[in-house]
DNA sequence: AAGTGTGAAGGTTTTCACAGCG
DNA sequence: CGCTGTGAAAACCTTCACACTT
């Protein structure tokens, strides 16, 4: 039961891909509050900052859904994605740290509308164990087992200072929670089956300033070239 | 004066190679506090979680700074790669929406211990106008200019709801920052010479959730596999 | 022996350019 | 005519395997 009509019907969407996917489902969200109805493969790449070509290229991987000469339907395009990369779970979010970022995460609009639901907020904090943030309860680490309802469905988020990240990561697993969103400055060293993405502030600041730097330089080498065409 | 020895020897990084180095930045710094004086390609790969060749390969970019037989010096490959990526600026970070998120990001640890200062914090309410938190006090977004004092050496993370960012952005443009961190769940129509990064967390999960049903995927494809094999 | 540095091979991703449909 | 869908080409990235160094 619960299985339904068609069977994964891709063997496997490339990774990049996938990532620019979830970035256009954002857009489509937006753009469907906003009442849109039709979006052309030029406007919605605008709006997700690539081009227009890799746009139509990554949703050929998922079938035909455009309509030549005129564009993309808003909301059919936007089920069809989530069929693809969202579907095929109610996913439960179990959020481990409320201090500052855990509580940003428990209202963060991207999530509900995605169809993720945070079920629990856990700390060690004894002072916050029991109080609750947005309706949600604070529970104890020693609870996980009895918390979840459903491990093998759940996403723990790790929201902790970097040196309790591991030793949270390793309780998540024991509980049989596999797929982990890290937002601790450290690696993890995880057994290979669970699925780990990592969020690394320190490290996105650091690749923004990199950029910038090129950029600069590159402007300042231009302006070179210009004055010597000259005007 | 400042203007030292060697004039940027690169002419560029590989964007993922950039991507990783901050990542092994990260690692570097970890290691270095706990003591450590020495890492081997394999060590450091796996704490970073890549493969050794690949962080080899990565750090043969930036020259031949490993010792052959031993490993890496940790403090000398960590110099190494600050100067590559990080050094060229005393970076000012700037966060605009001091809701959770931004307060978050105003501790985080990963961002001093790259050499990233965080000297102003905005927010439009006017309750929190005037107050500070950990000694950085809260403007209003009208003394943006007043505020700024190196704006072409300044970062602006724009952590404000989705419908508030793309005004930001725009007064943060206009004011002279040039390179945005944005967490709001939405894209920003900007100036082509800006450079900006996006933190989707919504995405994130999306991401996370579709690699953790594949592998889900793949386990039971495998364990048929097996059961065919037999025992 | 142990582990780096690196050409060359093999994959993946992006871009191009245009055929084909509405 | 405009815009999608897509092979084929180009760019980019990863992995391999081994020469070379300490």
């Amino acid at each position: 039961m619960g299985g339904h009509g068609l069977r994964g019907p891709l063997p496997g969407l490339p990774t990049a891909t996938v990532e620019r996917l979830a970035a256009y489902l954002g857009a489509l969200n937006a753009l469907e509050e906003r009442g849109v109805e039709t979006v052309s493969s030029g406007e919605l790449a605008t709006a997700a900052g690539v081009n227009p070509a890799q746009l139509r290229k990554d949703l050929s991987h998922l079938g035909s859904y455009g309509i030549r000469g005129v564009g993309y339907d808003v909301q059919s395009l936007r089920f069809h994605i989530d069929q693809n990369i969202g579907s095929a779970g109610d996913w439960h979010v179990i959020i481990v740290g409320v201090g500052n970022l855990g509580r940003s995460l428990v209202n963060h609009s991207g999530f509900l509308s995605r169809g993720f639901r945070v079920v629990a907020l856990f700390d060690v904090d004894p002072a916050l164990i029991g109080r609750s943030v947005e309706g949600h309860p604070i529970h104890s680490m020693a609870d996980l087992a009895t918390v979840l309802t459903e491990p093998a469905a759940t996403i723990g988020v790790i929201a902790t200072p970097a040196q309790a990240a591991q030793g949270v990561a390793d309780r998540l697993v024991a509980a049989g929670v596999g797929c982990l969103l890290n937002f601790a400055p450290t690696g993890l060293e995880l057994p290979k089956e669970i699925t780990v993405r990592r969020v690394d502030l320190g490290s996105e600041l650091q690749i923004l300033a990199y950029h910038r730097q090129r950029s600069l330089a590159d402007d300042a080498a231009e302006s070179v070239q210009v004055s010597v065409l000259g005007d």
